[in-house]
DNA sequence: CACATTTGAAAGGCAAATGGAG
DNA sequence: CTCCATTTGCCTTTCAAATGTG
């Protein structure tokens, strides 16, 4: 295929016997209640069946709160207290945030998907936002699992704290419009670790705008700062 | 689906017989798979974090306008036309670019995904760049489209200037490191229309840096500009 | 207006990075 | 450290929306 290329000198692994199970869950899609003319056809393989089963752990979800403004240097996660000890048995069940439940959590997927596609964003956006707004950046599959419950239940437990608060700050601010953009690292010295992207760092913002402009009235000013010098070679 | 709320009475066109079959070009891709021994670069894990850098930015967008006047060089080989499948248009070409010969698209289409992972690009990033860079933005999917040769001969055509121009400018100017970043409009005014994004009228750029610091030496200022209001209804 | 073309959002496959035992 | 599991994203593909053209 063509992925051969990168991965030209990889650590081969065997990757029979994977065969990814993780996506065996086929919860039923087809239920997209939304689509109001849903004609005829055109649901050409939807397998409805029961939903996600199995995946089944503990919840525990790491405590992201207050990563915004100050702190730089701590990354993702890790609020001075949250337990979250101990992976393995969690009480889970209390706390507020997340005593989740899988029927939470579906309906919570439910609920984001339709208030994002209503204001207007794509799963992509969304995924933006967080890196944005919390430092951790997810792409748009990642949201995409998320909404379709295709992650692991800690994992959707880790996730909802934080797409619960995008959610709520985009349904209040949106109003103009909103923002929310992107910025992305790369090639830090030599290419090292890319996936990840960002790790936990920093990050800031820098908005454009323009507008489609039914009428002249565009006007915007492009701002740029930046710029800390410091030309590396490489 | 996203578009269903836009949409909402929507055309209703019944799409299916459609079965594209612009695909149906075979360009067995296995010809691809030919690269050497993948040179370096993507060492796996080879974390050990140096001392980091300091990132440094650098903004540029460019004008639009006028957007390929350059003399872009082409790359070396220049093989004699080889017209192949037709695919009609003609006179394509005009201006003084192109007048390409599939071989020549396959050639850059592979030259172009080999140098992008080199450098570090995902599909996305140049989608991306593009826009910043010219104005006219493409998805992701697009770019990957192009690299597997899966457009219309014209529309290949179309996008080669501008891919070639990103090419040259990552290759010069990355030293450093690149940065292009996103912007997006949403919801303008209605959202009547978003798919296209923008169109042709205006751009700007949008930049955010973040630095793994392992010291504390990032800053930087956020800098949000617009809100351009015309709240409309909605 | 219908048709063809261009294009992107979302979803799927696969694997890279990460984390956790042993 | 290695092995295995999990998390996550890049690339791909599908489907359809938008646009262009006759």
């Amino acid at each position: 295929r063509l992925q051969a290329l990168r991965s030209a000198g990889w650590r081969l692994r065997t990757t029979k016997a994977l065969v990814s199970l993780r996506c065996a869950r086929v919860h039923r899609t087809g239920t997209s209640n939304q689509h109001p003319p849903a004609p005829s056809t055109s649901s050409p393989s939807m397998s409805p069946s029961p939903p996600c089963n199995g995946i089944q752990g503990n919840a525990f979800f790491t405590n992201v709160s207050s990563a915004q403004a100050a702190a730089t240097a701590q990354p993702l996660n890790q609020a001075p207290n949250t337990r979250s000890s101990g992976s393995s048995s969690g009480g889970c069940s209390d706390s507020e945030e997340e005593s989740l439940s899988t029927e939470e959590l579906e309906q919570f997927a439910k609920e984001l998907k339709h208030k994002r596609i209503t204001l207007g964003f794509t799963q992509a956006d969304v995924g933006l936002a967080l890196g944005n707004l919390y430092g951790k950046m997810f792409s748009q599959t990642t949201i995409c699992r998320f909404e379709a419950l295709q992650l692991s239940f800690k994992n959707m437990c880790k996730l909802k704290p934080l797409l619960q608060r995008w959610l709520d700050e985009a349904e209040t601010s949106d109003n103009p419009q909103e923002m929310y953009k992107i910025e992305r690292v790369f090639v830090d010295t030599r290419k090292r670790k890319r996936r990840t992207s960002l790790e936990g760092a920093v990050r800031s913002a820098l908005e454009a705008y323009f507008i489609k402009c039914p009428k002249p009235n565009t006007l915007e000013i492009t701002q740029i700062s930046d710029d800390l010098g410091l030309e590396r070679d490489v």
